[in-house]
DNA sequence: TTGAAAGCGTTACCAG
DNA sequence: CTGGTAACGCTTTCAA
C-alpha cells in the first residue's frame, strides 16, 4: 500500500511525474499486467473474479491511471483516428460538415484529425501518407477540387476513404446532394414566377457540382419552352468576384435578364454587391437566388433565396459510410444521395417589366 | 533484389497488403534495421556511408515505406500531434483561428486534432484525457466558457497548454486582444461622432471578454463626460437573439440612444434585424457597431461597423507559443496581446436629431 | 481465473 | 561506420 500512497503524493507534487504504466498499476493492485488489460478492455468472454476487478479499478483510481494511446494502437494496430481533408475552413460551407463528422465519430471513439489542404495537392499527398504511416484508419475527403489521382491512389491502396459532396467513377463511397436537380427545382420555382429571361453564373465548368447546377438551369429552361441564350450563361469560380463580374456584363445586355440562377451563395452575394453599386433594385429589378444556404443567406439585405444543402447531415452519413469501412463490412454500398430544399427569401419575386 | 521486385509486384496488387517494415526494407537494403533508422531519421551526428545511404533510400523508393507513426511515437514518447478545443466550429469567429493553427502547426510537423467541446465540460474533459493518454502533446484551448477548472487541472498536472482569447490568473500562456481598450475606442469613436446617447448590449459578464467590452464602454463615456445609465446597459449571451430583445427594449424608452456597441457581431447583427422589422433605419435612427469583425459584416446591409480581431495571427501566435512550450523552453514568457483596429463601414453615422 | 511471455515497429545505446 | 539489443507500454495468445 506503500506504493499506492507514495504515487498519491507524487502526483501531488504535480509537475511532469513518471507516466503511470500498466505495470505500475499491476503492482499496486498485486496483479499481473495482462489481467488489468483483460479487466479495462472489460473482456466480456474471460471472466475475472469480482474482487480482483474491484482492487484493479480502486488502483485506477488511486493512481489516476489512463492508458497510453500510441502503445495500444501500436499493439492492436489501430490509431481511433480519422483524417478529415477540407479544402478551407474558412469557407462557411465546411464548419457543418465536420460538426457532423466529429458528432458521429466522437460517439464511436474515434478522433477527428484536421487537414487544410487550400487545394494544394502536395498538401493532400501528405495527408495520405498520413493514413499510410497509420495515423489515421481512414479519410474523409471534403476537397471539391482534388486531383483525381489523390482518389485513384487511394483506391489502388485500398484503405478506407469517403468522399464528401463529391462523386467519382472509380468509387461508390461518397455523399453528395443531386445538384442537377436541386438546380432545375430553382430555374423552376423562378419560371414559375414567371421569369424568361434567366441568366446563370455557373461555377467552375471542370467541377462536377459546377456542370450539374448549369444542366440543371439549361433543363428547367428547356422543360419551360424557353430558348437557351448563350450570352445568358457566364462561367465563374465559385467566388465573389466572379458573381459581380458577372452580373456588370449581363446588365450591360439589349435584353438583361430579369433573374439570376446562381451556382454557389458567394457568386450571388457578389451579384448582389455589384447591383446595389449599380443602382439595381434586388428583387424589384432583379430577382437572384443562390445555392448551398450558407450562415449569411438569411443575414443578407434582402435575404437570400438559396437551396439548403443538408450539411450536418452530410458529415454525419459520411462519417457513418467510413465507419462500416472500417468495420470491414464489405458489402458494396451505393453512393448516398441527400435531398435539398429550395429556402424562398427576399431576393426573389415576379419580374416587374 | 528478388525480394525487392516481389514486393513491388505485391505493390501492384494493391489492396490491403501487409505494411511494409523497418525490417524488410533493411532486408532488401541488405543493412541492419538500426541503420535504416539512422539514415531515415537524418542523424547528422552519426555518419553513414555513402553508399549504404544510397543502397537505403533506393530500398524506401522501392518499397515505398511509411514509417509506422505510432511505433515511433512510442518509442521517442512524442506523437506529434496537438489538440485544438474549440466551442463551436461553427462559430465564425473560430475558423481563422483555425487555419492560423493548422499553419504553424503542419509547418513544424504537427498535426491537428480538432475537437468541438460545445461548450459541455465533460467533453471538455474527455480531450485533457487525450493529453494524458499521449494522444496529444499539447493543448490549445479556444473555450471562452472553458470551466476553470480544466485549466486547473492542466496546471496541476504540468502539461503544455495555450489560452486562445482568454486570460486566466493561474498562467501566462495565453494570447488575446485587449478588449477593454478595442471597445474604448469604439466608444471613443461613437461618442466622436456626436453621440450622446450610447446603449450597449454586453456579453455575459460571467465572461472575461463580456466583462472587459463593458468596461471599455464605461471608460469611453465616462472620458466624454457622459452620465452612465443603467438603463443603456443590457446583458446579452454574445448570440442573436438576445441583440434582438435587447434593441426592442431599448427603443421603448423615453429617450431611446442614437447608438449601440454591441460587444459582439452576432448581438450587433441581431439588433439590425430588430431594427429593421422594426421601421428604425440603420444608421440614420440608430448606429450600431460590433465586435471581432466577422466575415459577413462586410456582406450585411448596411454593411457593419466593428472591431477587427486579428483571428489568423491570433491563432498562429498561440501556436507558437505552444510549440516554444513544447521544446521545453521554460522561460517564463509573458502574455501575448494583440492589437485591433476599429473598422468603420456603414452602419454608423453622425446622430441625426 | 490468472500469470508468463511474445511481440507490435521503432529508436537509442553500446559494442565492435 | 555499422550491427545487436533492449526498451517504449500495451494486448493477446498459451499455459497453468
Amino acid at each position: 500500500m506503500t506504493t499506492a500512497a507514495d504515487s498519491k503524493d507524487e502526483a501531488r507534487l504535480g509537475l511532469r511525474r513518471r507516466r503511470v504504466t500498466l505495470h505500475d498499476l499491476a503492482k499496486v493492485a498485486g496483479v499481473d499486467p495482462s489481467t488489468v488489460s483483460r479487466v479495462l478492455n472489460g473482456d466480456r468472454t474471460l471472466v475475472v473474479k469480482d474482487e480482483t476487478r474491484r482492487r484493479i479499478l480502486d488502483a485506477v483510481e488511486e493512481l489516476q491511471y489512463v492508458p497510453n494511446a500510441m502503445a495500444r494502437g501500436l499493439r492492436r494496430q489501430r490509431s481511433q483516428m480519422i483524417g478529415l481533408l477540407v479544402p478551407d475552413i474558412a469557407n462557411p460551407f465546411f464548419p457543418e460538415i465536420i460538426l457532423g463528422a466529429e458528432r458521429v465519430f466522437s460517439e464511436a471513439g474515434y478522433r477527428l484529425l484536421l487537414g487544410n489542404t487550400s487545394e494544394d495537392p502536395e498538401k493532400e499527398h501528405a495527408y495520405v501518407e498520413l493514413l499510410r504511416s497509420n495515423v489515421v484508419e481512414g479519410l474523409m475527403l471534403a476537397t471539391a477540387f482534388t486531383q483525381d489521382e489523390t482518389v485513384e491512389e487511394l483506391t489502388r491502396l485500398g484503405v478506407p476513404y469517403v468522399l464528401v459532396n463529391r462523386a467519382h467513377a472509380g468509387t461508390s463511397n461518397y455523399v453528395v446532394v443531386d445538384d442537377r436537380v436541386a438546380s432545375r427545382g430553382t430555374a423552376d420555382y423562378l419560371v414559375g414566377l414567371g421569369h424568361r429571361r434567366i441568366a446563370h453564373v455557373s461555377g467552375p465548368l471542370y467541377t462536377e457540382t459546377g456542370l450539374a447546377r448549369l444542366r440543371g438551369y439549361r433543363e428547367g429552361l428547356r422543360a419551360a419552352g424557353i430558348e437557351y441564350r448563350e450570352e445568358y450563361v457566364i462561367e465563374g469560380d465559385f467566388k465573389e468576384a466572379s458573381g459581380a463580374r458577372a452580373i456588370e456584363r449581363l446588365l450591360k445586355l439589349d435584353e438583361p435578364p430579369t433573374a439570376l440562377l446562381a451556382a454557389n451563395d458567394l457568386l450571388a452575394l457578389g451579384a448582389m454587391g455589384a447591383c446595389r453599386s449599380l443602382g439595381v433594385r434586388v428583387p424589384q429589378d432583379l430577382s437572384i437566388a443562390g445555392f448551398n444556404d450558407v450562415p449569411f443567406c438569411s443575414m443578407v439585405t434582402p435575404a437570400l433565396t438559396s437551396v439548403r444543402v443538408p450539411r450536418l447531415e452530410m458529415g454525419m452519413a459520411s462519417a457513418r459510410r467510413l465507419l462500416d469501412l472500417l468495420s470491414g463490412s464489405d458489402a458494396l454500398q451505393s453512393p448516398i444521395v441527400l435531398g435539398t430544399e429550395l429556402v424562398v427569401r427576399d431576393s426573389t419575386a415576379p419580374p416587374s417589366r
